[in-house]
DNA sequence: CAACTAAGTCTTGAAAGTGAACTTAGTCAA
DNA sequence: TTGACTAAGTTCACTTTCAAGACTTAGTTG
């Protein structure tokens, strides 16, 4: 299967796998989640190659997860900002975060910590049903054929 | 930048994604999370490459988020299964999830929906703080170098 | 007018992915 | 005991994408 067919596929994994699921997608997210926001530092922030970035940063633009702001009329400069939508990305960059903290963070401790400033507190994040607010087990959890499924597989 | 430098950065997203970061991974845990065990059902639900789903195999294998298990002595046959560290995995997966079904679900709904057994109610995941047990908003929540962070970046 | 800046685009060789055919080790039915 | 079958890969020829650095463009500043 080529990867442009992967957002034609119904599963919504596979939709957003098509935008953010390649290898440089989702450091950029990092980054502007970190507040960067202009080519050139995320250049040079990721080491990435100019070319991948703009193809990346256009991607992404184009679906609605950054958006192309001016900053400068004169001569006329743009940076990358978060929608609403690259917002919502936040709490499975977090949990991917927090699985590396868990497996790969050396002796010291994870290089990066989250707090959240209603509390005060570092926290890690823990998904919750939003049903009944409980933590979730994976093993607890079943899936089952949506409304939109296919009739073949979801 | 290439791929392989990425495991030895030191943030615990890139880190991450060294491992599953590529096109493909996060849609064969997908399937393991679906039950799927075998080298030729996931070959044949995902459409991947053998070549690929071998080395993604062996990867997952090698890193301790799969195991390969022997179902059968004769002949020999193995099949993978999701280990400790890959139902780690889940609260990101099932974030990106919600995400693809927030914003491109068609109109029918989600294809796949995930009910809560402790509860009994379909459910989307919330991300909430360790700490204080609330729902996290992106906007606040301010990351900070921890203990072990490198000189320059995170 | 020359140097500088931000935001890209272009070029070339290397790496990774694609799809189909092939291999291997063993079972089973005739 | 030969021939078909199966699961789990491996190999091959080809295509696509990536990496790194040079180049381009439009406007500003000294």
């Amino acid at each position: 299967m080529r990867w442009d067919d992967l957002s034609r596929e119904h599963c919504s994994l596979a939709r957003t796998l098509s935008v953010i699921g390649d290898r440089w997608t989702l450091l950029v997210l990092r980054e502007a989640f970190l507040r960067v926001r202009r080519f050139d530092d995320f250049q040079q922030s990721l080491g990435i190659a100019r070319r991948v970035l703009a193809a990346r940063l256009k991607l992404l633009v184009d679906e609605g997860v950054l958006k192309k702001v001016a900053y400068e009329r004169r001569p006329p400069r743009y940076e990358y900002r978060l929608t609403e939508k690259g917002l919502g990305l936040y709490p499975a960059i977090v949990a991917l975060v927090h699985w590396g903290d868990e497996h790969y963070a050396g002796k010291k401790g994870p290089p990066l910590l989250h707090r959240h400033l209603t509390c005060g507190h570092d926290f890690r994040s823990v998904m919750t049903c939003s049903e009944c607010g409980e933590a979730v087990d994976p093993r607890e959890v079943s899936p089952h054929a949506g409304p939109g499924a296919a009739r073949k597989r979801a």
